[in-house]
DNA sequence: TGTCGTAGTACGAGAGTCATAGTACGAGTG
DNA sequence: CACTCGTACTATGACTCTCGTACTACGACA
């Protein structure tokens, strides 16, 4: 079976991420649990990756942290959450259309193949 | 206008650069020229990077060097020429299939936005 | 002679990912 | 009540790829 190498969707972290996150606050575990499930167990991201681009990303501007309960009786280990800004959402929907250009490019060459 | 930064197409300079050779054998300065066709100028690979592609590349064995004329009369300066090997067509095998899966992947999550 | 295009090499910095390891809490089981 | 499992992270140092910068060297042409 072939899979997904960290090396070929490296540039494409920052997007999933912020693809769940800009759809509704979340926090680490969650999302690495979405991105598993969304890619169909095909890519599973590993912590200290994720991690490492919440603290780029915040520091980027493009998301901001705070600390919650994970539900609202205030029960449970406090969660550190990520919500994307303006600044985040204007960077995902370049990321975007910088996807559909690099597929087409990735494709001119793959199909000269045939 | 958007454009493909290195930090997207990373993990596919390799198989760009095969997908030329892999047709052709050829040298350093006529890949970068048309990696630069080829994607219409949206993409110009840094010459360290190539470069540095090869050396990665033939020491995995998926490519071989040889040095040769430019041309059949022997004029001109000896270029560096690359050609793929058995376990480099191998390799350009797999990481078209990658592509697929990569490509649906990341379009599952894309797609989530709309 | 000088510049342009060709065809590279050398080197060190920087970014992102990874392996590894460790912390800490709550829930459930025996 | 101790133990394990799942949850939810943090720390550290290594490694790889790409990049900026700089340098070499040849041939053609003005």
């Amino acid at each position: 079976m072939v899979e997904i190498s960290s090396d070929v969707i490296r540039g494409y972290n920052d997007t999933m991420i912020l693809s769940i996150l800009i759809k509704v606050p979340s926090y680490g575990y969650e999302i690495s649990k979405q991105i598993k499930k969304i890619s169909m167990g095909k890519y599973i991201i590993k912590e200290t990756t994720l991690y490492s681009a919440f603290t780029r990303m915040e520091k980027n501007g493009y998301i901001e942290s705070f600390v919650a309960d994970p539900d609202p009786e205030g029960n449970g280990k406090k969660r550190t959450y990520y919500r994307v800004t303006e600044s985040g959402t204007e960077y995902y929907r370049n990321k975007c259309e910088e996807w559909e250009l690099t597929k087409d490019v990735i494709e001119r060459f793959i199909e000269e193949k045939r």
